[in-house]
RNA sequence: GCUCCCUUCGUCUAUCGGUUAGGACGCCAGGUUUUCAACCUGGAAAGAGGGGUUCGAUUCCCCUAGGGAGUACCA
């Protein structure tokens, strides 16, 4: 159920953002929050945005930013406008937090945090709500003492709050459960809290799209948007992803970054794709095109239990993404795969190469790995040394018939079907089945047991090329 | 503890009160086949449990159970 919006979306260009800690790698999960904001601006027309939540300083790394920047980037999902940092914006933070003192809708309390902790610790032998109530929120200014203080919200105690939630529905919190959080901390640096509304408003954002571990989080800001009189943005929480196993996702589970999908040789396409399947979907749509993904994301496709990673899937999805690639780009994915998992980079030889086997060698990969093993006939160079089941294929028998079936193909018409016609009507001669033919065929000119079309690859490397594949033959 | 959220085949999901509960991945059987991949045919496989509301509930409401989140001078 889509709940009513509350800024006027005919009105006001959509604005969406995604806003990592930069604590680590671009998490899996963190993606796939970022391609569904990205997916809804880009299907709108509108801005989607990127903010680095760099506030805590010891925990924020300068490679961890490189690196989501750069996850986000190899995942296609480009942002508009510079990155900005919320640290930069401490000093704006701090104006808001004196602006509601001002208005008298927050207020400066002196507890400390041991007294703060002693009461929670009453309030649960007691058995009664552990939210902290400052005796400072109604003292006046003239009683203040001259010390270290933080400020609080004037948070409602009365009432509720209603988070209209556009993938969750309307989510009622009692003002009871919300306490007086902190806006700003006795050393002047802002809380998340007060930090993500101010930047959220600033920044013009008009979705919140993000994880629901943040949904009563929502209802805190919204005290927050309300005592600012500012308006408040469309909010949509988006399940978590899990593990395979259910579990949240965590370090057992491996495959947390997207570095390592994409060491895995899976595509920005699809794992996009996939990505985009995991908690939403358009009816039966399964393969699609990131175009159409724009096209029709919404929040009404999206559901509201957390989905599990499938890697055998993802694999599936994988597949039809290599087929339905264009060349140019998988040559581009391809090229990035082999500069991050190999020690070489492949040669213009071998691109070009390459490039001319793409059509068989697509439609039979579910992985770029899958794709590059399958090569190899055109990747690697005489005279091949066979593998160990290739080798089990050219046995001396085998051998001796290759050499009597080469001079047919020394006169053979170089076409696809003439070739398959050329080798079918020797094996019959012969009194052979293809398939007894073929694996010595493929073995003699891969150097693998597993390969493309054997016809396909006289195709590619041409007459000249088979012919001395098959001399290198040593009986 | 309290508050909030979630719950359809093993997995991802469709269904927006009336369906033999559909599709996809995976799995099983068969077919096709020059390997792999792909493809074709068929199959097993689901509404957490219990109450309501209704002529009729997977769908609406309540309870229970099981998951998850929040309850910070973390984000």
């Amino acid at each position: 159920m889509v709940s009513k919006r509350l800024s006027c979306p005919m009105t006001t260009p959509v604005v969406t953002r995604f806003a990592p800690s930069p604590t680590g790698f671009l998490h899996i999960g963190g993606a796939r929050t970022a391609l569904f904001n990205w997916l809804y601006a880009r299907g709108r027309d509108g801005k989607f945005l990127l903010r680095i939540e760099d506030t805590d300083r010891e925990r924020s790394t300068e490679e961890a930013t490189q690196a989501i920047l750069d996850g986000l980037s190899w995942l296609g999902l480009d942002w508009d406008g510079d990155a900005v940092s919320q640290h930069e914006a401490m000093a704006r933070h701090a104006e808001v937090a004196n602006a509601l003192l001002d208005k008298g809708r927050a207020y400066k309390c002196f507890s400390t945090q041991e007294e703060i902790a002693a009461f929670r610790e009453k309030a649960r032998a007691d058995g009664t709500s552990s939210l902290f109530r400052s005796p400072w929120r109604n003292t006046d200014a003239a009683d203040h003492p001259d010390a270290p203080h933080v400020i609080r919200i004037k948070a409602p105690q009365e009432g509720q709050t209603v988070i209209k939630d556009a993938v969750q529905g309307d989510v009622i919190v009692a003002n009871t459960e919300l306490d007086d959080m902190v806006l700003l901390r006795s050393d002047g640096t802002p809380t998340y809290m007060l930090a993500v509304v101010v930047d959220d408003h600033d920044m013009g954002v008009t979705h919140v799209i993000r994880g629901d571990d943040h949904l009563i989080n929502a209802a805190r800001q919204i005290t927050i948007y309300e005592a600012m009189e500012w308006d408040i943005p469309v909010f949509a929480h988006i399940p978590l992803i899990h593990g395979p196993d259910g579990k949240k996702l965590s370090k057992r589970h491996g495959a947390l970054g997207v570095e390592e999908y994409r060491a895995m040789g899976f595509t920005p396409a699809a794992l996009r794709n996939y990505l985009s399947r995991l908690g939403w979907s358009h009816g039966d749509d399964e393969v699609f095109t990131t175009e159409q993904a724009i096209e029709w994301f919404d929040f009404d496709g999206i559901g509201k239990a957390p989905a599990r990673l499938d890697f055998k899937k993802m694999e599936s999805i994988s597949g039809n993404q290599i087929a339905m690639a264009d060349d140019a780009t998988l040559m581009r994915d391809i090229d990035a795969y082999v500069a991050e998992n190999d020690a070489t980079k492949l040669s213009a030889t071998q691109q070009s190469a390459l490039k001319t086997a793409l059509f068989c060698l697509k439609d039979r990969a579910k992985t770029l790995g899958d794709l590059l093993a399958k090569a190899h006939f055109v990747l690697g160079e005489r005279p091949f040394t066979p593998d160990e089941k290739a080798a089990k294929a050219l046995d001396p028998v085998s051998i001796g018939i290759l050499k009597e079936l080469t001079p047919h193909l020394q006169n053979a018409s170089w076409e696809r079907d003439r070739l398959e016609e050329a080798v079918a009507a020797f094996a019959q001669a012969k009194d052979l089945k293809l398939g007894k033919l073929a694996g010595p065929l493929r073995a003699a000119l891969s150097g693998r047991a597993v390969s493309p079309s054997v016809f396909d690859m006289m195709l590619v490397i041409g007459r000249e090329e088979t012919l001395a594949r098959l001399g290198d033959l040593q009986a």
